[in-house]
DNA sequence: CCGGGAGTTTGACGCAGATCAAAACGAGGG
DNA sequence: CCCTCGTTTTGATCTGCGTCAAACTCCCGG
């Protein structure tokens, strides 16, 4: 009994943002010294999730918006007739669950691709402070923008990119990101599969793994397994853009 | 000198949007009177986008979001290299620009496929007063939301379905979307052109125009130029969720 | 240390949809 | 009314990627 205290305690200890070395790029972003106090008050609780497990299902009726403090997730939309895709994948920083406050439902899963931890943020006390703290409302806001605008990228690599194209403009993507969370552009792990990053792109698991040998064989990469460096971020840079395609 | 001052005053004329048709479709939707009432001091002027023309263009800076009173639109994603990609059509009611929050600047074209007419919205009242109304708050944050969430359906629409599938998808959209504002659900008009609609489905114009005619053989729309009457919704339905396809 | 299952790579082949080409149609302007 | 230009339709051919299949690697549990 006195362990089980103990273990929901700890589990419901407050992260606080203004600790928070994410700060420059969650939720908190811009703000005084005095507003991040307030908002460590937005941070219910922080929940671990282990590699596997959801975070939440589609379906499931929206609770809180969620931060991503450590580790890696996917999120993925259902089909009815049971064909998934992966919408996106998510890092440190990044909020989730923005789907669904539209019909106060997720309409997709998400599962942690590693053992990860996430900030639990109710939605009701956001927006209930983003009404006090200008700055957050409109922070919060230009979250919900971006994620448009993310939207908007992925539908035109589907829409329009050949298979190579699709996978340099992957890699430079979650180089960026890697980059922007001070760790280094040109040599990660890819936390997922080549079936993950194929649903992701529009693309089977096979040409995943084809298309990235082929650049390995262009000198472009050097892949082993999910271990990967980017050899001529230059070249990754021309395949998306110049590159004549179907248009 | 008289002249222009007049032009410029009706042009400056304010909708209201306590007696606009669309209040249940539009920003409003769920307000009080009262509450309408203030709104309807959001909306900065009526303005008229005569087909062909742009309401704003990939790179402009961020002033207004755009609820559309009447017309068609279309958004287009630009590529580096030139590539253009439709990444929505927008029809009365629905409100463009929320993709430039982010960044402050747009990054597609809003395109009229008709005559049109829109409602700008500064985006800084809007901040403003969804501060002091909580359902306006609300509400626009599941407009957004909803956004994000169309944007998935396309994402999974352009990831895994075949060319019959993003069709019969794109058809009955458009159909459910029309029925919403009170036209006929199975017969319209087509404002976009083949090549449009396959850059939005991620398809080719002649693909688009072949899928057409193979529909129309089968009996499930009659289809004349731009005239659409869709003759077996059900099968459209069925075609969209069960065929089996790549996946 | 070994065995098994999940994940990955590589090859051979087929097909959906792209590409090329040309004819038919429709709307707007002189 | 006719001419023109943009749009649509339809056919023939090509090709990138999916599909099927088999072998190989890695990791984890026993």
């Amino acid at each position: 009994m006195a362990t089980t205290l103990r273990i929901v305690e700890v589990d419901k200890l407050k992260t606080a943002c203004s600790t928070c070395s994410l700060q420059e790029l969650c939720l908190p972003a811009g703000l005084s010294a005095g507003e991040l106090k307030s908002v460590d008050e937005l941070i219910d609780r922080r929940r671990p999730v282990k590699r596997g497990d959801y975070l939440f299902r589609s379906g499931a009726s929206l609770h809180s918006l969620y931060a991503i403090r450590s580790g890696f997730m996917k999120s993925c939309v259902l089909h009815e007739d049971g064909r998934e895709q992966v919408a996106g994948f998510h890092m440190m920083g990044d909020l989730m669950g923005l789907d669904a406050i539209g019909t106060n439902q997720h309409l997709c899963d998400a599962v942690a691709l590693e053992d990860s931890e996430v900030c639990e943020i109710p939605l009701k006390d956001l927006e209930d402070m983003s009404r006090s703290i200008p700055s957050l409302q409109q922070h919060f806001h230009r979250i919900m923008s971006r994620e448009i605008a993310r939207d908007y990228g992925v539908m035109l690599l589907l829409g329009s990119m050949r298979a190579e194209e699709r996978l340099a403009a992957f890699l430079l993507n979650l180089s960026q990101r890697f980059a922007a969370r001070g760790y280094s552009q040109t040599e990660f792990h890819l936390r997922m599969t080549r079936e993950e990053i194929g649903s992701y792109l529009g693309l089977k698991l096979e040409t995943v793994s084809r298309t990235l040998s082929h650049f390995q064989a262009q000198g472009l990469i050097a892949v082993q397994n999910k271990h990967l460096r980017i050899l001529k971020l230059d070249s990754l840079r021309e395949l998306v853009s110049h590159h004549g395609c179907r248009s």
